[in-house]
DNA sequence: CTGTTAGCGCTTTCAT
DNA sequence: ATGAAAGCGCTAACAG
């Protein structure tokens, strides 16, 4: 079903049935109508392939994302698809399942596909092989989540919200704070918010302590070890929700109460801490709206027909969620 | 940077670039590498749009499915990634929102672009007009979760394992088991799980109740209602995993205890499950080989040159998570 | 083993 | 308002 055989049955030239779809005021109504008939009859649907060589312009975005498996990312990917449909884009995602070799390819594959435009989370910006690539490529790029002086990012200020965060647990009279966090190297945000963690701890007087598990499915042994430390910490502030689900269950393995005996905090807002009992207490980032700011960016760099830069960069604000997993230290009298 | 540019500068025709890449042996090993080596000076990369418009293969997979904010199709997804990424597939996915009139915008979309095969989870195979359209452009698809015999699907035995659940609920003691299901209608999903609910019921001699949300925000008043009500269930059978996670709050909101006064049951599997405390007990489909099998099932008919039939129909089996939000009934002797 | 060439379906001047 | 024709980048006969 091509462009051809609805020009023939329509009686018109190809020029005049794709004038028909694309610039319809430049065709006359009774030409348009009739074009737009026989269309449906045939159930003609343009080939996107031959107008992006056609065009240059394929109408579809790119994005790198290092997995679904976390809610945080899924959340993301939702907004950037609403965004895009929106707009009249679709999306290609790729995921890195947090492996560099993998972003680079991903980078090739999507430079390949022709899209406007790419969305990446990328482990390092500052390292990043497939960055440097893709800003030679010249295609539009914005990062989510990511933070760089020298790439145009959609993110939150990880660094002051934890910052925060830690001031709120001084006051609820917690002293004994341990961050709890993933492979601080495998990713620029785990870094941003353990510096945010350790100014707080600085600003407050207080000594940090980190626990950091490589690997995720250890998590469980190494947090029952800090539990069962000699000096138990009154708080476990997880570097994301993730690591926050799994520290409260293994406060409850351990027989203690949370947040009665140990407070237990997270970063992300996944919308599933919403409903867990107790409620996660957590720094509540704006997933879907990071998709489509980013969307957003690019789209917007389309049309201007330029390419975002960093000062293009958006800090969204992020939000505190009470929650029910946080609360005053024990033995605590405020 | 085209084929042709590498052609000159490497000083032979673009046939023999193009070779060099798809069909290496055909080339003398000096040339193949002289052309590879030019090549990645340039940083050529082909453009896959006009590979797709002469051979009318995208090697693109498009994906139909309601939301990625249920991490069980998130999980599928994820698997779809691999399995395709894997066997050099690309993959689109299209969000529905559980709106039927996007799953047939869903599909024109995707057969404008010509993706070479579809996978896709609708709300009802019989009922969907997108599927009649997708089966009469010949575009081989298959579906996911769905069940239907006059389709190609890959889902699990949803009426055996409710019925079987409720064999083990039984057991337990539970006589007052109350499922809770979203919006039945909405899905074939949800008609099935409840018919296998229906038959467990009466194999058991047992009297079946039904709480229907059909606006998951209604739930938490639903299900406090529910648990308030004369004769209060002793286990919530739930149609889902995120309905179970809000069932548990919502017992425990009222002030009782999951399991010791009120058991909660899930489906899906979600990996989150295994985190909660108590650990979710759930119906375990195998979501990420779902999304596998779905392609597999896909490349397979690519490459046969044949589009799937419901003969090619898949059931993965499922498994039961005992966890520790169900236990024996309260009161119970068993 | 390599080159020439047609053409995939579409958009877009340039004419008329 | 409409048509003719070129050409986006690539692959696959076909010829040599």
């Amino acid at each position: 079903m091509s462009i051809q055989e609805v020009a023939r049955q329509a009686g018109v030239s190809v020029a005049t049935v794709s004038r028909a779809f694309n610039l319809p005021d430049k065709v006359s109504a009774e030409t348009r109508e009739r074009v737009a008939s026989v269309a449906r009859e045939l159930g003609y649907r343009p080939n996107a392939s031959a107008r992006t060589l056609r065009t240059q312009r394929s109408r579809v975005l790119g994005v790198v994302l290092p997995t679904l498996l976390n809610p945080v990312f899924a959340e993301c990917l939702d907004g950037i698809a609403h965004a895009a449909a929106e707009l009249g884009y679709s999306i290609m995602p790729v995921t890195t399942d947090y492996q560099l070799g993998q972003e680079e390819r991903a980078v090739d594959l999507l430079l390949s596909e022709s899209v406007d435009g790419m969305i990446l989370v990328v482990s390092n910006p500052a390292t990043s092989i497939a960055l440097q690539r893709l800003r030679k490529a010249g295609t539009p790029y914005v990062l989510a989540y990511n933070r760089h002086a020298d790439h145009p990012c959609v993110s939150v200020d990880s660094e002051l919200a934890v910052m925060q965060l830690v001031t709120r647990l001084a006051a609820l009279g917690h002293r004994e704070i341990a961050m709890v966090s993933g492979q601080l190297s495998a990713s620029d945000r785990a870094q941003q918010r353990y510096r945010g963690f350790l100014q707080g701890m600085q600003s407050a007087g207080l000594s940090p302590r980190l626990l950091e598990v490589p690997f995720i499915d250890d998590a469980a042994a190494a947090l029952a070890d800090l539990i069962h430390s000699a000096r138990r910490p009154t708080t476990l502030l997880c570097s994301n929700d993730l690591l926050a689900i799994r520290a409260i269950r293994a406060v409850r393995q351990a027989g203690l109460r949370v947040p009665e005996d140990v407070s237990v905090t997270g970063f992300d807002g996944i919308a599933l801490g919403l409903d867990l009992t107790p409620m996660l207490s957590t720094v509540v980032q704006p997933n879907a709206r990071i998709g489509e700011t980013a969307v957003a960016l690019i789209v917007q760099s389309l049309i201007d027909g330029s390419v975002p830069g960093a000062d293009a960069s958006q800090m969204l604000s992020h939000s505190w969620r009470a929650g029910e997993s946080c609360g005053a230290a024990a033995g605590s009298t405020s």
